[in-house]
DNA sequence: CCGTGTATAATTGTATACAGGGATACAATT
DNA sequence: AATTGTATCCCTGTATACAATTATACACGG
């Protein structure tokens, strides 16, 4: 989707910086100099400067004019709006799913399902990185499959997000054992094409995630 | 709180390509070349570019490396998804503001909502752009009471979309009396402190607004 | 001692220059 | 005639240069 990025010098610049402020290398207030983060990259100006003015659409930098662009960051509060907001969302998302998924998506869905149980099954132990892959990439498809552009655009912004955000946050392996069962369940409602089911219990899976970390005490520092 | 677009040459030029976008003139597909908007502007290719990515981030723009910028645009099918995706969090956002809102903002929306009702009543008729900018106010209001940075941001994005793009569209005065209405009742309900009740209203609100578009034949192009 | 004003340095804003990739047109070969 | 190769032009990607604005330091006056 966007990884032309990756062709891109600026793209590149935009990728590391975002990471850098999600995962506090820069940190709230920080000045984010042109010359000084192109130098860091072996850059010129140029890449930094439409780098940072795409940051500053997305929220994660604040630029004052004539005077330079500073770290929004991205507090713990925003990381609970952002999954309420979601929690929203997903359940819209998977309504719309429901509704105009292609076999294609379906059979996609159903071997991401079942790739994520076979790690969890693995005798060795999963994989915290695999597991968190295939979530992203159920959940990417279910955007996708909502048929709606708009809605998959914020829906994937916000996910990145809190990914990468919570990264620091651990993982249990409990928690993922659920989580893949409720994805279980929201790929079995859309295949009864049980939009309602499906939304609803989009919905609570997000809810859930949120509560299982609060309840690991995230915090954002 | 993106008047410093103003400032910048790059922030009016980003105004302006989207502007441009969502009103009609650039046209799906079209190809946006630096050189050839940066003459019809009078400035540079540089300010042009950083105006294109960060379209290209809001989803207006399509950039392939090496090749171009090319207009996505917004199709009458995204302007319903949108409708849709607030009226969930507009709901949401209503429900926020109740437990959030302060004293000033509450008289905020009270003199934003007398001037609406007031500019209806006046015997020389309304007028829309005025009606319009009012309504912008009182939502916008209602956002930054939800006290959630990220909830407000992308309904203000949401709402600047459809504004734009609906501007060709006409507000019957039967719809624009019902909508202060709505108004009206959605503060009340926000003033008595019933969260559930607000949050229900502003998401009836914003699908009376969609199937007023609907039944008004609102076409994209 | 504090505030104000001015000069200077540093940083952003914009324009231009240069390098590289892709498209098009035309020629050559099959 | 069709396809492929090649040369050229145009456009984008990046760097650099120049202009404008803001921050900093220091001197002067109160």
């Amino acid at each position: 989707m966007e990884e032309y990025q990756d062709h891109s010098l600026s793209g590149r610049v935009f990728q590391k910086i975002r990471e850098d402020i999600l995962n506090g290398k820069y940190k709230e207030n920080d000045e984010l100099r042109e010359n000084t983060i192109g130098k860091e990259l072996g850059v010129s100006r140029t890449p930094v400067r439409e780098a940072l003015r795409q940051l500053e659409l997305e929220g994660l930098v604040t630029i004052i004019p004539n005077r330079g662009a500073y770290v929004t960051g991205i507090s713990q509060k925003d990381i609970w709006d952002i999954y309420m907001v979601r929690s929203h969302l997903e359940g819209l998302c998977a309504r719309w799913a429901t509704e105009h998924i292609t076999e294609k998506q379906l059979e996609e869905l159903e071997e991401t399902l079942m790739l994520s149980e076979f790690q969890m099954n693995r005798e060795s132990g999963f994989s915290v990185q695999q597991v968190a892959a295939l979530d992203g990439r159920f959940h990417a498809i279910l955007y996708e499959a909502s048929g709606s552009r708009i809605l998959s655009h914020v829906l994937t912004d916000f996910h990145n997000y809190v990914q990468m955000a919570r990264k620091s946050s651990i993982v249990s392996e409990e928690r993922a054992r659920k989580s893949i069962r409720e994805h279980r369940q929201i790929l079995r409602a859309i295949k009864d094409r049980d939009a309602e089911m499906a939304e609803q219990l989009a919905n609570e899976h997000i809810l859930h995630v949120m509560q299982n970390l609060k309840k690991q005490g995230y915090r954002s520092e």
